[in-house]
DNA sequence: GTCTATAGGGAGATAGAC
DNA sequence: GTCTATCTCCCTATAGAC
């Protein structure tokens, strides 16, 4: 019965995942069906079968990233990790991504594009950037007031130069290098320890 | 004999223009000659007999800017500024990016779309990075010596945040509205001021 | 669920008249 | 310098067979 689950969803499920990498790679404007259809050995009415537009599909890939940063945030609270963890563990995200194939956050990639990609993708990009802001200024207001943080200003406020520092440095990295990353996030280290 | 170049150049200058506006607004895979021609009021044949290829024309665009970049931090010296009010234009031309349309920095679109544009906009792309990232270091490096600016670590690394966090937040404000870029801005300032 | 076949449109680019 | 006309290719999407 478990299998009745696993095996159904096989081709939706790398689909997805397909699509996934080559917005995170290329950009919504710069994937087809036709790419994707042929990175898993199938046709493109195929890929329409499952997705009924392009639309639908870029849409469906980000609602799914954001269930599975809310899974991810709330392991964190099951695991008790602390303020100092939990932010290293959302740099990792982002380093992961930089090692990846040079991969951008989704978000990011979207907002680059956001003039020019459907109503509907823009409206899940919203909602998943608005989830990764607050949890950001929640983590940073209760690590300031613990001792464990030091900046100025509104913690809603150093999100905002978190989480854009975070996607710009993985732009960044594109064309001048992984270091420029690395640097970006261990001066942000810099910053928050005082 | 001032108009011999004003005259002849008119439609090659519009053409540099819409094309800059349109990669800030929707990214060098979010326009076609086509865009353009109709703009200006021509056919696309047009637009390629002033630019034979759109990556000749892309890469054009951002040499250009490189070239303006470059002229405006010359008026700086020339006006024999202080580092703030540096920093302060700096800003500034971001800030123009946001209340003009939500446009975002070139480079940081082109570096977004970085693996699905041709080479040649690539290199020229990183060039205006680099550039961008140098005069900012100079700027830091300069201004904590003078006692203006408080930071820790090296002023590349800090240069890079900037930098990051200024191209994160002009896209960050297209999904989530103009003030979180402002926000970001003021957050720079406060940390800078130490 | 996946295929073949194809519609219908837009892209980048070129030839040659004016 | 700009036009008309056209080539070739790729895109999103659908119909209908298997």
């Amino acid at each position: 019965m478990s299998a009745a689950t696993t095996v159904q969803r096989d081709t939706k499920r790398e689909i997805l995942d397909a699509a996934e990498a080559m917005i995170q790679e290329l950009g919504y404007n710069g994937f087809s069906y036709q790419h994707i259809a042929d990175l898993l050995g199938i046709k493109n009415a195929a890929v329409h079968y499952h997705f009924r537009s392009k639309a639908d599909l870029g849409a469906e890939v980000i609602e799914r990233y954001r269930r599975r940063f809310q899974r991810w945030a709330e392991q964190l609270e099951v695991q008790r990790k602390g303020v100092h963890a939990k932010l290293e563990a959302f740099f990792q995200i982002y380093y992961d991504l930089s090692n990846n194939g040079q991969r951008a956050c989704p978000a990011g990639m979207l907002q680059a594009e956001f003039n020019a990609i459907p109503e509907e993708v823009r409206e899940a990009t919203r909602g998943l950037m608005i989830d990764l802001q607050e949890w950001l200024t929640g983590l940073l207001a209760q690590g300031r007031e613990a001792g464990a943080f030091r900046f100025p200003g509104e913690p809603a406020d150093q999100a905002v130069v978190i989480a854009a520092t975070l996607q710009g440095a993985l732009q960044i990295a594109r064309s001048c290098g992984p270091e420029r990353f690395d640097a970006a996030v261990a001066q942000l280290k810099r910053q928050l320890a005082g």
